[in-house]
RNA sequence: GCGCCCGUAGCUCAACUGGACAGAGCAACUGCCUUCUAAGCAGUAGGUUUCAGGUUCAAGUCCUGACGGGCGUACCA
């Protein structure tokens, strides 16, 4: 049997663009006539498994009406019988074809062939992308703003492995600035209150509980050598370590593992903040008023121009964004991604404007920006705000519902769209919860291939079309659209799509165990049903992978 | 005022980037556990896709304008 691995659906896309254009052609369609062959699958099954549009497409140029050459091209189409079923006319002028029995069999012999490979693809094969996400100062502990953005980015980061990409996880900070300074003071004044210094606590300070367990740590282990202090330097230090340590502890906890951390003050000891202004004053571009250095945004369509360097000499976090995205591609990354939230689209502009000017292809940035999460609590919403103590950390959502749920929900919803975390519903452990459904689909498949295997053994290759039911052929055209749905989703970077697959996916499978029993059933037909059953808990498996969700064994 | 995002079932959201009859989950109602996991299944009900125009064979999707909501519009990050 010839494999058809490395080209799979995209195989039978460009087969049926093949014998379209070339229906075309027959027909007497001129070569620059003939519009791209869009092939896409019918939301109606019942509309078969492929459709195409180029009859509707070409009722103009050939002023003729779009079923009558529908009529002309499905006269000249003659498919090959392993792949496609005759093609049909349907509704204002579609042409449907039905897959062949023996493609989609020999289609579910593949998944069961790439295993844990079935869904990878080789669309991005060679490119090197960097993927920025999460990016907090070690301020405070990651709360829940920070979780869509962490998981959207290590998830857009395995939808991209998946398409063959190489993929570097970097989390941008910066450990100086007036927020650090803040920190500093914040545990200092705790730390000074602990020893019963009568202390004012500074103004717009840190107010978390975290703070003054920073300082008791320092009690513990300085006792009260750090009272005389000059400046807040120890204690900085001593909460940056910490809460780094925390926040890393956190990510670990969700999955998610960085592969580089990058801090901005590299950019001010290499010069490259520095380039970035004389690159941009050579230009014309950057100019002094007020005793700062201003950013010509005006020239960019902007309303206003914008400061660089404020009049103190301190840099606006523009200048270094620049800077650091100029760093990135000197690096020599295809594509760099960056996961930021709704409040910070303003800087994007400036940062592509910048380093397109230094001479870089702003091409190869690209912005994923997602909207605000609000959690939702017996029906209210919780209002958050960092600098006061009044947030809820990750790990406290994750102690609460549990790191699959967390995952899950920050995934579930189009990045474009409000995230409404319902913690009372996530907190469900049982049928309002959508994480379950899944993982659920997949422990009861593996049930039932362990009761199998204590019944008897059975070798690997088995009769699949015997697998003819209504419920089976479903599924298994459910299981063939995996790599499509993987593909869709790196591409269009939108987890929640691949929940969407999931989900119908899910579905197919319970109504196939409904319909047809496993065990007990006539052998050959059973052997069949057990790679089938196989398959799907493959593709269930993969996915809640690339979600970074585990898939239980049991539940 | 200006810029970006959004407006779809009572609620939370999908809709494969312009396709065929707009779909799920909650909530409501009706059934189903001596048979491989009922964390499940089958069914009922729920819609003028905010409104008004426009583009075309075809619009929830594109363009214009209203209305409503979110975010931004700093010498804060």
């Amino acid at each position: 049997m010839i494999r058809l691995h490395f080209f799979k659906t995209n195989f039978m896309e460009t087969y049926l663009q093949g014998i379209i254009r070339q229906a075309l052609i027959e027909i007497g369609v001129e070569e620059n006539q003939i519009p791209p062959v869009k092939i896409e699958k019918p939301r109606d099954p019942s509309h078969g498994d492929a459709a195409t549009n180029v009859a509707m497409l070409l009722a103009k140029t050939l002023k003729k009406n779009p079923r009558s050459i529908a009529e002309q091209i499905v006269s000249k189409i003659q498919p090959d019988s392993g792949k496609v079923k005759a093609a049909e006319i349907a509704g204002p002028g579609f042409i449907n074809f039905r897959y062949a029995d023996y493609f989609i069999y020999s289609e579910l012999n593949t998944i069961l062939d790439k295993g844990g490979d079935y869904g990878k693809s080789v669309e991005n094969k060679g490119q090197k992308c960097l993927l920025e996400f999460v990016s907090a100062n070690p301020t405070g502990p990651l709360t829940v703003g920070h979780g869509r953005n962490a998981v959207l980015g290590d998830t857009v980061a395995r939808l991209l492995e998946w398409t063959g990409a190489r993929v570097q996880r970097e989390y941008y900070f910066n450990n100086a600035g007036r927020q650090m300074r803040m920190l500093g003071l914040s545990v200092q004044a705790r730390y000074l209150q602990e020893l019963g210094q009568p202390t004012e606590f500074p103004e717009g300070g840190y107010e978390g509980a975290y703070i003054g367990d920073i300082a008791k740590e320092l009690v513990n282990e300085y006792g009260d050598a750090l009272l005389n202090q000059e400046d807040e330097k120890v204690f900085k230090e001593k909460a940056e370590a910490v809460i780094f340590d925390d926040i890393q502890k956190t990510l670990k906890r969700m999955n998610i593992v960085m592969d580089s951390f990058f801090n901005e003050n590299t950019l001010y000891e290499d010069g490259s903040i520095q380039k970035v202004i004389d690159v941009l004053r050579e230009k014309g571009l950057a100019f002094d008023e007020d005793g700062a250095v201003w950013f010509k945004t005006t020239e960019f369509g902007k309303d206003q121009d914008t400061v660089l360097v404020k009049s103190t000499g301190e840099p606006t976090y523009r200048l270094p964004d620049i800077a650091y995205h100029a760093n990135k591609l000197e690096r020599g990354f295809d594509l760099c991604l960056d996961i930021f939230g709704a409040d910070h689209i303003d800087t994007y502009p400036d940062v592509m404007n910048g380093i397109e000017v230094l001479g870089y292809d702003k091409n190869k940035v690209e912005v994923l920006v997602y909207q605000f999460v609000t959690l939702v609590k017996d029906g209210k919403p919780f209002k958050m705000s960092t600098r006061k103590a009044n947030f809820v950390t990750l790990d406290e959502l994750m102690d609460e519902v549990g790191e699959d749920v967390t995952r899950f929900f920050f995934l579930m919803r189009s990045p474009n769209t409000h995230l409404e975390f319902d913690v009372n519903q996530a907190k469900e452990a049982g049928e309002k919860n959508p994480v379950f459904y899944l993982q659920y689909a997949h422990a009861r498949i593996k049930s039932i291939l362990r009761k199998v295997a204590e019944l008897e053994k059975f070798d690997a290759k088995a009769d699949l079309t015997l697998l003819n039911h209504t419920a089976e052929i479903s599924l298994i055209k459910k299981l063939m659209n995996f790599p499509d749905a993987v593909s869709n989703a790196a591409g269009s970077r939108e987890p929640h799509r691949l929940i969407t697959y999931l989900n119908e996916l899910a579905q197919g499978f319970t109504s196939f165990y409904h319909d047809c029993r496993i065990i007990g059933e006539e052998k050959n037909l059973m052997h069949a049903r057990i790679l089938l059953a196989e398959a799907t808990a493959r593709v269930i498996s993969n996915g809640l992978g690339i979600l970074g969700i585990n898939a239980p064994e049991r539940m």
